[in-house]
DNA sequence: TCCATTTTGTAACGATTGCTACAAAATGAA
DNA sequence: TTCATTTTGTAGCAATCGTTACAAAATGGA
């Protein structure tokens, strides 16, 4: 019926993911993003109307790929509480000496484009309350497993890990170091209502 | 000797300040700075070198007067708690629902530009550094006064009242909600170890 | 007054920005 | 084959980017 293009729409927001994550959104510019997918512009806007729609399609493609795959290889183990730190430890792959630090596309939009864009606020919304509701979830196991106290107030505390969370993301930025993000996490985790025994 | 300035270089940079913070390092152009500052680009280039550098003195001045103001407003009251609690909540000053939100500079370039400029991310830590010492002394008055435990490591506690600080900004960016950040510092604070009478 | 010095305004530089017009290429249906 | 349809590559659009050259303007010292 019609040519077929080249390349998966998948992996084209991958790339295009991966350079809005290290540069934002204004450091962009559509000829990174050429060169990151492999597409030219004409190919990009043939598929997305605008860099707008492109990034807005990429928050998406992050939610669903890179936290909905955080929360399901750490926030669902067994050992909830165990998954919750390995989580938080977790971030360090994103933030290491190595690569240039790529905190969170989420808080990264949040601090650089949320301010006017009210559609972009609407996306960031839905993924933190995604990870709200798994840390919800996460201590709701934990409590039920006797790790926690019994009265204690999931929905609170999980808002509380997500505010954590973001907090532990911007400070590793300008601390990229293991030892002092592992010292933050102890203080994270013992802030938790652990259950005494 | 010379033809004097027509603007104080204090308050070049307050304005210039004012641009960067809410749009960024890379959302700021130059004529964008000419505008909010009234000078003309020729101006701005004789006095700083380049966009880089008056946005490395702009970072100064921010640690300079908004960092350090907040710290003597808020961190320095008798009542060490009281006052720590009122500094949380003044944030919402600056993430108001009317207002473009402007969590914070420190915040803002941490995770826009920090990632490869090793010079800015040298600053956003004498910045942070700045905040957390005031957060120590804090405690520590707060320690002295019994409304702390006398044996609460204030150093570490300084650390994690910084990282929910920066959690606070970018969830509150999301949520300007004022409700919402009460409930938040509510749990910050709650997370202290208050000394039980 | 003339000079040395710095700031200012005008005008523009080459490069890059987001984006698009247009035709060639590649498919399945007829 | 012919057609309708979509993707691709080439080339380039107007606008804006950070930056600069240059001369006029404004001062204090000589």
């Amino acid at each position: 019926m019609a040519r077929p293009p080249r390349f998966r729409q998948s992996d084209v927001l991958t790339r295009a993911m991966l350079v809005f994550w290290q540069n934002g959104f204004a450091g962009t510019s559509v000829r990174h993003l050429e060169q990151a997918t492999g597409l030219t512009a004409s190919s990009l806007y043939n598929r997305f109307d605008s860099k707008e729609a492109l990034f807005a399609s990429v928050l998406d493609h992050y939610i669903a790929k890179v936290v909905q795959w955080r929360i399901d290889r750490y926030l669902r183990a067994e050992d909830a509480l165990a998954g919750l730190r390995r989580f938080f430890d977790s971030t360090y792959d994103y933030i290491s000496e190595q690569r240039p630090p790529m905190a969170c596309l989420l808080a990264n939009t949040a601090l650089e484009k949320s301010a006017t864009d009210l559609a972009v606020r609407a996306q960031l919304d839905r993924g933190l309350a995604l990870l709200e509701d798994a840390f919800a979830d996460c201590l709701q196991r934990a409590a039920q497993a006797g790790q926690l106290r019994a009265d204690c107030d999931c929905r609170r505390w999980a808002r509380h890990l997500l505010l954590c969370l973001q907090g532990v993301l911007v400070d590793s930025t300008i601390h990229p170091d293991h030892a002092r993000l592992s010292e933050l996490v102890d203080g994270v985790m013992a802030a938790l209502p652990i259950q005494k025994h």
